[in-house]
RNA sequence: CGGAGAGUAGUAUAGUGGUAGUAUACGUGCUUUGGGAGCACGCGGUCCGAGUUCGAUUCUCGGCUCUCCGACCA
């Protein structure tokens, strides 16, 4: 991509609106847009990370067996009726129509449309185990946005649900997508800072879990063991005073925020919706549920939280917009090795806007490309390479790019 | 939802009961090119409504919006 094409322009000055470090960096560097409170778009930039962080999910879901589907965000209203969500769900949207006057939901979650979709398929035990998941658009009526991208009204997830014969079943996948998650946090450059986190359950089971992010910005506060690297929520450190692994009584005190949480379900949504499959000799049985969340918007806000320095975003390589920014002093010296990097299907954004050799640099900070190219003479042979966070460029060729 | 603060140009800010200023961005021209270049000229603004007043961006009231603190948070 040419940089003088790019719909977005960056911004010198944080804007005022925004104290959030994560939505701040974002809105300057031109990847996101606050609509209003709690309301953000993915513009080119920001829809490149969004995309990537959304296909890493996706191939760590299909690596465990789950099939992606997408349900919709107009909800019935007997279906929260059904479980009794249309009262008890606190953050739910509700929606009239102007016409009929039939009252709608505005998804904060899809277990209510799930869970009658999957009565449809699931009937016997040779139907179990199955998983589905969706990355899709959600919202939740916050009394208080906040945050930037980490507390929205309406946001992206993907949520991952899981059906199972019995309890044991439901629990071998629990613990499989939980390693999974781990994958993912390390793929989007989060690994060293997430841990696997005792929450409480809320309604549905005693406990559940969270992966948090350590993070000053957070607003959650997590009790982390140092030795085995796991903690526990501040919701249940009162009645878990012992590590869950190591039994250990020593925790450091950090603020979070959930990036993810997963929950068994056990037969909550099964049973007012009668999902039951046949066993082997015929009897009814109610189908165990699992759900397992992350918040792409939320994840996106993290890494821009945590991964930045007083210049700009440093983005993960694996989540990065481009892999490369290749930068020109000299009008059109790149151009040749641009078109040569498109050839062979490299990663780049090319700067060859006529602005300051000064200004350039200083938007390839703001904007965060892991790998800096600078071609400052008119002949465009000599490519400096520079990582993001080094201070220094070297020397390399053409072919050497190819290795990175 | 309770509390506090704030709305002035695309962005960031200053100021005033009587002509709204600066920086940056943007446009034109010339010069310039390794850390947000320089000069000149130009374009562009007081959130909405009501009230007080000869006159309101400024004061008062109402509304809307944003931020922060708290509560809440499948």
């Amino acid at each position: 991509m040419k940089q003088s094409e790019l719909f977005t322009k960056t911004l010198r000055e944080a804007p005022k609106d925004e104290e959030s470090k994560n939505a701040s960096l974002l809105i300057r560097g031109g990847f996101i847009y606050k609509v209003m409170a709690g309301a953000y778009a993915f513009l080119p930039l920001g829809l490149r990370v969004f995309r990537k962080l959304e296909e890493i999910i996706r191939e760590e879901m299909t690596s465990i067996g789950a099939e992606e589907i997408l349900m919709t965000s107009l909800q019935p209203k007997a279906n929260w009726e059904t479980t009794g969500r249309w009262l008890d769900f606190d953050a739910l949207f509700k929606i009239k129509s102007q016409i009929s006057e039939i009252d709608y939901a505005l998804a904060p979650t899809h277990e209510e449309e799930l869970t009658p979709i999957a009565k449809k398929h699931i009937v016997s035990y040779r139907d179990l185990p199955k998983a589905v998941f969706q990355i899709q658009n959600k919202f939740r009526d916050e009394k208080r946005a906040k945050a930037g991208l980490l507390r929205g009204r309406e946001f992206f997830m993907k949520d991952l649900y899981s059906f199972h014969a019995d309890a044991a079943d439901l629990d071998r996948y629990y613990d499989k997508v939980s390693k999974t998650y781990m994958k993912i946090w390390k793929r989007v450059g989060l690994g060293k800072i997430t841990y696997f986190t005792w929450a409480s359950g809320g309604t549905f089971s005693k406990y559940s879990h969270e992966f948090q992010t350590l993070s000053e910005s957070g607003e959650d506060t997590i009790y982390v063991c140092e030795k085995c690297r796991v903690a526990v929520n501040e919701e249940i450190i009162a009645e878990q005073r012992e590590c869950p692994i190591c039994g250990g009584r020593e925790f450091s005190k950090k603020k979070s925020i959930e990036v993810g949480n997963i929950f068994k379900l056990g037969v909550k949504f099964s049973k007012p919706f009668e999902l039951r499959y046949k066993d082997k000799s015929g009897r009814e049985i109610e189908v165990q549920m699992g759900c397992y969340g992350i918040g792409l918007n939320r994840v996106m806000g993290t890494i821009a939280d945590t991964s930045n320095d007083e210049k700009g975003l440093i983005w993960p390589e694996e989540v990065a917009p481009y892999k490369f920014h290749l930068l020109e002093f000299k009008k059109g010296s790149a151009a040749k090795i641009y078109k040569r990097m498109l050839e062979d299907g490299l990663e780049v954004l090319y700067d060859d806007r006529d602005v300051s050799p000064g200004e350039k640099l200083a938007d390839a900070d703001l904007i965060g490309i892991p790998y800096r190219l600078i071609v400052s003479e008119k002949t465009g042979k000599k490519i400096e390479l520079k990582k993001r966070t080094d201070k220094k460029t070297t020397l390399v060729n053409y072919e050497y790019l190819r290795k990175i």
